[in-house]
DNA sequence: TTGACATATATCAAGTCGATACGTATATAC
DNA sequence: GTATATACGTATCGACTTGATATATGTCAA
């Protein structure tokens, strides 16, 4: 029921294709919410046509191709916001990397260093889109959401960054002096 | 393929029944990889069983349900080590929470103080476990790891303790003059 | 003019989620 | 004593998600 309420709260902003829905997803303040693709999108937004949360405009502009831009209608308006009301169950976080670390024993010293840069890399970018976000962002509950996000993600660097060490040395030493599994 | 690298992971460690994976997802070192049910995870230990990579004991002990017991083979370890030494994918977060916060305007303040209340509480209950589970380790990875979790825990709590009052303030305000959609 | 990239809709196989069914054993309450 | 709840344990089901792919058109640069 996430695709749905993702769905609902974009529209609820603004009309938009399921192209552009998929786009919203994990971007901007939308970061912390879905990274649904095309395959939760389109159903959900079938759905909803049929439930009569959102509505459909087809365009046929000459020379492009041909757009569905969804509508939300006053009841979905109001099912979106009936559906928040609902304490919101809680964050699922799940961390490939961390599954790495915690086997760096077993793994190689430049495998490790390489899966640490990436990560820096990456958190370094995300944290950079979502400063400029917010910046430009002028409604207060955006503001806060993408904050917290920002902090979040800024704890996350700065335990890397100050860290790293610690974990690379630990791949070093392993391998130094191989040690049977279990 | 992460219920997969999290059976392995468990197996690795220690023999174990589904039922004991499956308590042992989300918890502990565990918490920040995967939380899998019953659903991934029995289909997922049949498979890696056809393939060679776990073998299994069936127990039938006399007045107690009878157990399958897990074991990982050498070729498992080996497949498990070369699973992980590929670049891992980026973390996934998902925060129903945060979609609540983002319509704080649109939503009732007392539930809005609610919501907080519910996720404070599940974020220092998540952050105990952690630490106790942290001092009671003496592997230096699951040390790092766990130490990384209790970082990002940590800021989320202190943003939320922090700044909760301007989230309400914002779903206060905007149920005294309630504004259109849009 | 070929190839890369953005727009746009849509589907598919494989896997995941959350609930539920089924069954035994043990402890707690009435 | 006998319900009632909780823990252990295996397993499946429908609905949904994931990630890749198919299909088209349009644009821009080498």
């Amino acid at each position: 029921m996430s695709t749905r309420k993702f769905c609902l709260a974009v529209l609820f902003c603004h009309d938009a294709t399921g192209y552009e829905i998929r786009r919203i997803a994990g971007e901007g303040r939308f970061a912390f919410i879905t990274e649904a693709g095309y395959g939760s999108i389109y159903p959900c937004l079938s759905k909803l046509e049929s439930e009569g949360l959102v509505t459909v405009s087809e365009e046929f502009a000459p020379s492009k191709p041909p757009k569905k831009i969804y509508s939300i209608t006053n009841i979905g308006k109001e099912a979106f916001v009936n559906e928040l009301m609902e304490l919101p169950a809680h964050d699922t976080f799940r961390s490939p990397f961390l599954l790495v670390s915690l086997f760096a024993q077993y793994l190689d010293a430049d495998f490790i260093a390489r899966a640490i840069d990436a990560r820096e890399a990456y958190l370094r970018d995300k944290l950079s889109e979502l400063r400029a976000q917010a910046t430009e962002c002028c409604n207060p509950a955006s503001q806060w959401t993408m904050e917290y996000g920002i902090t979040t993600l800024t704890a996350s660097l700065e335990y890397l960054q100050k860290h790293r060490s610690r974990l690379e040395e630990i791949a070093r030493e392993a391998s130094s002096q191989p040690q049977a599994a279990e």
